[in-house]
DNA sequence: CGAGATCTTATGACTAGGTACTAATAGTAG
DNA sequence: CTACTATTAGTACCTAGTCATAAGATCTCG
């Protein structure tokens, strides 16, 4: 039995809301009308192709991951600090900090250092990272040490975020940079 | 200054972990080297493509939503059950279920009221949804009483996972299946 | 140094899952 | 019947690849 136009795309709707993971094709057999159909719905529904919906998920995904990094804890050591402006910490790699196989540090510890030292710039005790944009420039190894500079290039107080950028180099030479745009809660 | 393939490829990992999203053209370019080049390293690595990698990182997202349902919580009510067997639940669908405009149910109700059966037929209080892959067949209204049954199919003793089949009807007419695979405690 | 091995690059054919556009057909209402 | 809406089909093009082949560049070792 075949549905109505406004019948099928509400069932559309909640169709791929629960499963953004289904193709126009899927979709067509399912509603037993022509794929192209399902996309002129879609296109009136100003519902995403199936690529984007699932990148959208994954950002998602992504962001959550970056947001539950443990942010109490600042990484590695602070030696210099003026709120809101900009900071340093140095951060030693050690053994559980790298792989068994070859001395090479895991990402998410050099992350870890500029993203805790991004909070704790930020004059603020309950900052959170909504979005960063980061990059590894160079392996980290065992015994290295690397030292963490954040600067803090924007504060918004009409939408309560703040960006702040870190740069971490180990003897001079750049390992790592980063973006970091920062929920402040005192204008949350 | 180009990098032997070795480090190239060991940094190309640390890359594609801290960022999924990046493309082939974007490493080429960060690396130095031709697109080629990045795919015979991903290949060699064994790294998925973009597509992939974001279809991955968003289904875990997704798997992520399914189980942070309320599951301690049966949706509707149990009128039978034979544990690690089949049962049947009842849910009236209200006003707070529906949207407003339309008074049709959201549905992650509907979800839910099968989604929370399957745990509960299952004869293990710690069960927890693994998997789930289900299916709406027609919208369901405001004031109107969904019958869900399930049924477990198989259960696997040895990796310690449960199949239930859960079928939802409204006066007798099909509105949504589920198969969902489960943790059991027991065996985990 | 030269040969062989390894690495890098380029090209072409193809895939999946679309978007945008055009046009024809079918169904419905006045 | 006409006008409108809904549906279907087809074409050209896009992105981000995979796979295969082959040539060029670089490195290593005798």
């Amino acid at each position: 039995m075949r549905k109505s136009k406004k019948e099928r795309q509400q069932l559309l709707t909640t169709t791929i809301q629960n499963n953004p993971f289904i193709t126009d094709e899927d979709l067509a057999e399912k509603f037993e009308v022509s794929v192209q159909t399902i996309r002129l719905d879609r296109l009136e529904l100003s519902i995403p192709e199936l690529r984007e919906r699932i990148k959208t998920v994954a950002e998602k995904r992504f962001e959550d991951e970056v947001r539950s990094l443990p942010l109490e804890e600042v990484i590695g050591e602070i030696i210099h600090i003026e709120l809101d402006q900009n900071a340093i910490s140095i951060f030693d790699v050690k053994k559980e900090h790298v792989f068994k196989r070859n001395n090479i540090a895991r990402g998410h510890h050099v992350f870890a250092q500029a993203n805790s030292l991004a909070v704790a710039v930020i004059n603020d005790e309950l900052a959170l990272t909504a979005k960063a944009n980061i990059q590894f420039k160079r392996l980290v190894k065992l015994s290295e040490r690397v030292i963490a500079k954040a600067k803090v290039t924007k504060i918004d107080g009409n939408v309560g975020r703040t960006s702040v950028e870190v740069t971490s180099f180990v003897n001079n030479e750049l390992v790592f940079t980063g973006e970091f745009e920062m929920y402040r809660s005192k204008n949350r």
